[in-house]
DNA sequence: CCAAACTGTGTCCATCGGAAGCAATTCTAT
DNA sequence: ATAGAATTGCTTCCGATGGACACAGTTTGG
C-alpha cells in the first residue's frame, strides 16, 4: 500500500504552475463534487466517471489533479469533517471534552460514508490533525502521558464514531428502517437463542427514544476520565 | 441498499435440496478461501474470480451459493469473529466485561479488514449477535435500560475496533512503520501548528510502547460504568 | 423411465481505475 | 514579437471486475 500519493496531495504545498493553461479545476471543486455524489448516493457511487461528469470535464482530467480514486476519497474525508469549532474556553475540562466530541458528530451524520472512508491504513488529513490538535489542548494540565492522552480522544471519538454509524441505519430513511427492522426481526424469531439481546431490544423500542445513547455513554466515558486525573493529581503514592 | 440478500444468507436456514447434483461447495469453504485471501493480501485481493480460483472452481459457480460478493463479505466477516467465549462465571462484573472486550481483539487482529467490512449499513449476522448476547448477560441484573446496556457494549467494542485498527497500521510490518513514520514526519515538519499533538506524540515515541492503550481506555470506561451501576442501585432518589 | 430440479460452465456485457499519446493553450526567455 | 517549453483537457486503449443468462450434464422423485 502507497501512502505518498495521499501525503502529497493532503500536505503538498503545491507551487503554482507558470506556464500551459489555466487549472479549470481545483481540489476543492474536485472533492466538493465527489462529497456531494456520496451524501446523495453513498461513497460506492463515487467513480472518476461521475465525479467528471458532474463538473462538465472527462474522468481523465481529474488525475491532472489527483494521483488515483483512493486519494480523492482521503481528500474528500477530511474536507468533509471539516475543522474544529474553537474552544469556547469556559466550563470545566469534562464539559469541553463532551462538546469537542459532540461537534464531532454533525460530520459524521451529513457524511456518513466518512465513515467507510476513513477505516483501514490512511494518511492522517489536515483537518483530522487539527481536530486531534484542538482535543489534546483540552487535556493540557493533566498528568496523562501523551499516549493516554491520545487514548482519550480515541475513546470518545470511538463512541461518536459507533453511534453515528447506528444512526445511520436506524433512522427514518429508506434504509435506517429496514435495518432496525430486520433485526428485530430476527431477534423476534429466535428471540429463545438470545434472551438477553430479545429483553434489552425490547426494552429499548418501548422506551422510544435511543437518542441519548450518545450522552449516556460520553457521561461513562468523562466520569471515568475524572476519576483518572483526579487519581493521578492526588499526591498519595497509592 | 438491498440487505434482504445478505439476510437469506447470514441466518437462512438452508433446506438441502433434494435433486440435482450435489453441491461441490460449502458456505464454509467459500467463505474460508475468501478469509484466507483478505488475511494474506487485505480485502481488496478478494473477488470472485480469486475465490473461485483458489477453490478450483469458476467464478459463475460461487453465485449458486452466495448471491453476490457483498453478502460473500457479510458471510466471511461474522465467521472471521467467531463465537464469544464462555464466561467464566468467577470474578466481578467489570472484571468480565473487561475479558468480554479483550476477547474481541483477537479476531479483529488476526483479520483486520473485518474492520472495514463491518462498517456501513449491514445485517448483523449470528456470531456478532452471539457476541451481542455474552456481553448483555454481563449486564442482567444491573438497573441499566435496554439502550444503555447496549451503549456500554458499543463503547467497549468501539474502543477494542479502535485500538486493533491503528495496531493495524502501526507495528512493525510494512505498512505499518510507513504509517507511523509519515504521522510522526508530519508533525515533526509541522509541529508548530499542532503544538499539542507535537508534544504527545513526543512523549509517546519517548516511552516507547503505547500497548497499554487498550487497557487504559478500558479502564477508564468500566470505572466509569461502576459508578453508573453503583448510582442506579442508590436507592436515595438524588 | 422420464421429467423436474439442480449443478457447474461458457459467453457476454457495462463499468471501473488507470496508462499513454495528442492537440491546444499559455507563459517565459530571447 | 516569437520560438520553445510547460501544462492543460481530451481521445483511445487496456485489463480486471461484478454479474446476467443460457446451456449441458447429473441426480432424484413419482
Amino acid at each position: 500500500m502507497d501512502l505518498t500519493g495521499s501525503l502529497e496531495l493532503l500536505w503538498g504545498d503545491r507551487p503554482g504552475p507558470r506556464r500551459g493553461p489555466k487549472p479549470a479545476l481545483t481540489h476543492e471543486l474536485i472533492a466538493g463534487a465527489g462529497i456531494a455524489i456520496a451524501d446523495a448516493e453513498g461513497l460506492a457511487a463515487v467513480s472518476m466517471q461521475r465525479v467528471a461528469a458532474d463538473l462538465g470535464f472527462t474522468k481523465m482530467s481529474l488525475y491532472r489533479y489527483v494521483p488515483g480514486k483512493a486519494e480523492l476519497i482521503a481528500l474528500m474525508a477530511d474536507l468533509a469533517m471539516g475543522t474544529p469549532p474553537a474552544d469556547p474556553g469556559d466550563g470545566d475540562r469534562c464539559a469541553r471534552l463532551r462538546a469537542w466530541a459532540l461537534a464531532l458528530l454533525p460530520g459524521f451524520v451529513r457524511h456518513p460514508w466518512v465513515l467507510e472512508a476513513t477505516t483501514g491504513p490512511r494518511v492522517v488529513g489536515p483537518n483530522e490533525l487539527a481536530w486531534m490538535e484542538s482535543g489534546l489542548a483540552l487535556l493540557d494540565g493533566t498528568r496523562l502521558r501523551g499516549a493516554e492522552r491520545m487514548d482519550v480522544l480515541a475513546v470518545l471519538a470511538g463512541h461518536v464514531r459507533g453511534i453515528a454509524q447506528q444512526a445511520a441505519t436506524t433512522p427514518g430513511g429508506d434504509v435506517g428502517t429496514q435495518f432496525g427492522a430486520v433485526l428485530v426481526e430476527i431477534v423476534r424469531e429466535r428471540g429463545d437463542r438470545y434472551p438477553a439481546v430479545k429483553a434489552a431490544l425490547a426494552e429499548s423500542v418501548a422506551e422510544g427514544g435511543q437518542d441519548q445513547a450518545l450522552g449516556f455513554g460520553l457521561d461513562l466515558i468523562l466520569d471515568g476520565l475524572r476519576a483518572r486525573i483526579a487519581s493521578r493529581d492526588d499526591p498519595t503514592p497509592r
